[in-house]
DNA sequence: CCGCGACTGAATCATAATAG
DNA sequence: CTATTATGATTCAGTCGCGG
């Protein structure tokens, strides 16, 4: 089966959850109870490989009560199998069709006409390999505090795979942001033929309603479906005003200051090296690229065109021909194209 | 206009540093 | 070790502003 590229690289839902659901007949969901000190706890629950459907209640040793329940599927795996797509509005409502229907079959009946959304996961894929973009996947996770991580997703795994599972991970309890490679996530191998780089941003709970909310929008699932749009609005406006912002922050506060600095200091060390008749240090442009984040060899040539007096145009050739392979800016760009449209 | 100093940037030279 | 490259320093021609 060919892959429509167009499910796969605009921006649209994956994995949601739901809750505020009525279960009309639940006779055929599986049960199970769990005790506890404080409590006792009932729970309806479906296994099933595509939907995940809980409902329990809770009764405390003091005789209050709490119900919890919570569906999650995802739009993309009900409707094509794989959720290598990434949902649009009209997926999103036949994959909910589609779903009452496989439940109904199962003997159990939903209604979803008050339902409400806990979570959603926005994605948006890249036709890349994820190791092009590490640099600029660095810049963009950085600033999240302590929040940057390599996964090599489990042990035992030779050198290929662990590069393939490289992860950049931003997780909170109601927002986390990531990127990844989706390829080696994808079980059959033949499907999807490319490699391709996920960003993924998941709002839960309290992060999603404030974000709907900006919008004058409540977290109904009618809500949802009906001004789908603001997904992208919401994916974007994150992207823009969170992730990018850091981005620029860190280059303009921490990675420009820093080259500048030391690039002054070594030309310093070396005309007072020339006082003294001891000799000078050559390649600072390859002590700057061995020892702190060039990031981006542009950055070098505004460093050159502040402090270079004589040979500017000769610099700019050198670091040209030297270090124009750090384009990060460029892949930068590339990343966040999608929300400053041409 | 002319001439002078200040300034630029390209060409050239000299040497540190790296490649082979 | 030699050849090549990188880069500080010097030289030099062109340009600008300005007083005369």
């Amino acid at each position: 089966m060919e892959l429509d590229l167009n499910k796969i690289f605009r921006i649209g839902l994956d994995k949601i959850s739901i809750y505020n659901f009525k279960i009309k007949d639940g006779s055929q969901l599986l049960k199970s109870e769990k005790t506890t000190d404080y409590y006792t706890e009932e729970s309806f629950y479906l296994d099933d490989e595509m939907i995940s459907l809980n409902s329990s209640t809770r009764f405390y040793s003091d005789g209050r009560t709490t119900h919890f329940q919570v569906l999650i599927f995802n739009p993309n795996k009900i409707l094509h199998s794989h959720n290598i797509y990434n949902a649009d509005k009209t997926d999103l409502m036949n994959s909910i069709i589609k779903l009452i229907e496989i439940l109904r079959k199962k003997g159990i009946e939903l209604d979803l006409s008050d339902a409400r959304v806990r979570s959603v996961e926005i994605n948006k894929n890249y036709d890349i390999h994820i190791k092009e973009l590490i640099e600029a996947l660095t810049l963009l996770f950085i600033s999240f505090d302590n929040s940057v991580k390599i996964s090599n997703g489990g042990k035992n795994k030779n050198f290929k795979k662990i590069y393939q599972d490289n992860t950049f991970l931003y997780s909170k309890k109601t927002i986390s942001f990531q990127a990844y490679c989706k390829t080696s996530q994808v079980n059959d191998q033949k499907l999807l033929d490319k490699m391709i780089t996920r960003i993924e941003l998941e709002l839960i709970g309290a992060s999603y309603r404030n974000r709907m909310s900006k919008h004058k929008l409540d977290d109904k699932l009618s809500t949802l479906t009906e001004n789908y749009g603001v997904i992208e609005l919401i994916f974007k406006d994150y992207i823009k005003n969170i992730v990018y912002k850091r981005a620029v922050n860190y280059i303009e506060e921490n990675i420009k200051p820093t080259l500048e600095s030391e690039y002054l200091a070594y030309k310093k060390s070396n005309a007072s090296a020339a006082k003294i008749g001891k000799k000078q240090r050559k390649g600072v442009y390859r002590h700057l690229a061995e020892n702190y984040w060039l990031f981006d060899y542009l950055f070098l040539y505004e460093i050159v065109d502040k402090h270079e007096k004589k040979n500017k145009n000769r610099e700019k050739k050198t670091i040209e021909k030297r270090l124009s392979n750090h384009n990060n800016l460029e892949k930068l760009n590339y990343l966040m194209d999608f929300i400053f449209p041409q």
